[in-house]
DNA sequence: ACCATAGTATGGTCTGACCATATTCCCTCA
DNA sequence: TGAGGGAATATGGTCAGACCATACTATGGT
């Protein structure tokens, strides 16, 4: 016969998550709600101590909980929503270990970076987070000064995409890609060719150009990472990539 | 004056964390090597075995390590890399907050599997998982077969993307969507449609029209999920969505 | 040679204690 | 009456030590 299941043992901490999710589930329980105290929770579920803490530590680190000491109304544990915070733990773990190569999380940022840019321009969202980002890049006079401005740049395109699921993913992206990211910059040398790029990306999504938005990102991305990416390409263009056209999606 | 850093308390299972990944980065430590004991650790690291132990609740929670009770060689802590996992935990858990929406979720999906479809027909990659799933799923018979079969078939454009990342971003993704999947599929009544977008991605893939396959997983995931996602698009073309071109990039 | 049994190392769980922190309460003193 | 300051207290963080179930390993008897 067969449809044998394998003995699941049931961690006493993985029950204790389990819980909790369905009171999320069930009971309408949402961001910025309380948990009861560890000692409070371990009673009631009759478990130890230890098993509500392991519990806590998986929650934390999907970043669905947050815990402050003390006493009071910020104690305790609350729940939070920061799925960014978590995706960079994971991914900078994973390339650690070499299961994850630099090409593989580039291309996963162009893909994403593309598609936000697309978006953004497509919907005439809220752009003066962008705009401002761009202002304050020109005017800064340092490289960390530069980075930081750039980041909200990138950050403020993901975010007028309107996907936070995609805004996460880009950020943590980013996050895993720093150290790269700064090497990039001072192989380059200079700025002048990624403010360019960044004027142009601008334009294209203030001006609605979803089309054009895509390919000044594509084109970004590979001045960054030369060499790196591998975008899907029916006919090839010029050498650079200056103005590589996808053959049809990002 | 500026520049005060706020006060960091470290906590124990991060000093934990942080000693093993820096044995990642450091030593090379990498995939199947196995961890010492937990009480072996804590005494190394001059820590408890909680301490220890909550540490790896975290990377196990991460899809870094696995723990195996007993004797032997398989005894222990050992190093894995199933980014998958614990990305689906993080989405399933991010969606029941109501943080992300069912529009966010099914937006990225259609990014990835996009992306994916068009890097697949571009790189010509190897097809045969693909064209399996296909088969199989024609000759299914049952509903829960057919939902098996589809699954695999999804699967195998990611993989056939070449790239780990995003095939770990489209597991999870439709992992969490799986109960939605399931309503998909009752409320359309059969599954013809279905397999005709099927076919129809299969073709555009194997053809090495990254264009015309991008476009057919975009109508599959419209007629799955209808009214949900929102691609940016220029002009409209026909109201049926089936060959919905985006502007330029998905 | 084989098999049953004892030994042992592993993770999983529990208990109970103590510490650091931060709020709340209340008493003292101006 | 108000303000200041310390005590009480509740929280998470940490630790030590014990016990259990599990699963391999070694041993010894057949």
């Amino acid at each position: 016969m067969s449809g044998w299941q394998p003995v699941r043992r049931t961690r006493a901490f993985e029950d204790v998550i389990a819980q909790i999710e369905r009171r999320i589930a069930d009971d309408g329980l949402t961001v910025g709600d309380r948990l009861p105290g560890e000692r409070q929770l371990a009673e009631q579920l009759r478990v130890s101590r230890s098993s509500v803490r392991e519990a806590m530590r998986v929650l934390e680190t999907l970043g669905v909980v947050s815990s402050q000491v003390g006493r009071g109304a910020d104690a305790g544990a609350c729940l939070i929503s920061r799925p960014a915070d978590a995706l960079s733990d994971l991914l900078r773990l994973h390339l650690g270990l070499s299961n994850l190569s630099l090409a593989e999380v580039v291309d996963a940022r162009l893909m994403i970076e593309q598609w936000s840019a697309a978006h953004a321009a497509a919907q005439r969202a809220d752009l003066s987070a962008l705009t401002a980002a761009l202002e304050r890049m020109d005017a800064s006079t340092s490289a960390e000064e530069f980075v930081e401005h750039d980041t909200a740049f990138h950050v403020a395109i993901a975010e007028a995409s309107g996907n936070r699921l995609t805004t996460a993913m880009m950020l943590s992206l980013r996050d895993s890609l720093r150290r790269y990211a700064v090497g990039a910059v001072e192989r380059l040398g200079d700025t002048a060719g990624l403010m360019a790029d960044h004027h142009r990306i601008h334009r294209a999504i203030v001006a609605g150009d979803a089309a054009g938005a895509a390919a000044a990102v594509e084109a970004h991305l590979l001045r960054a990472y030369p060499g790196i990416s591998r975008p899907p390409r029916t006919e090839e263009e010029g050498p650079d990539g200056q103005h590589g056209r996808l053959d049809r999606v990002g």
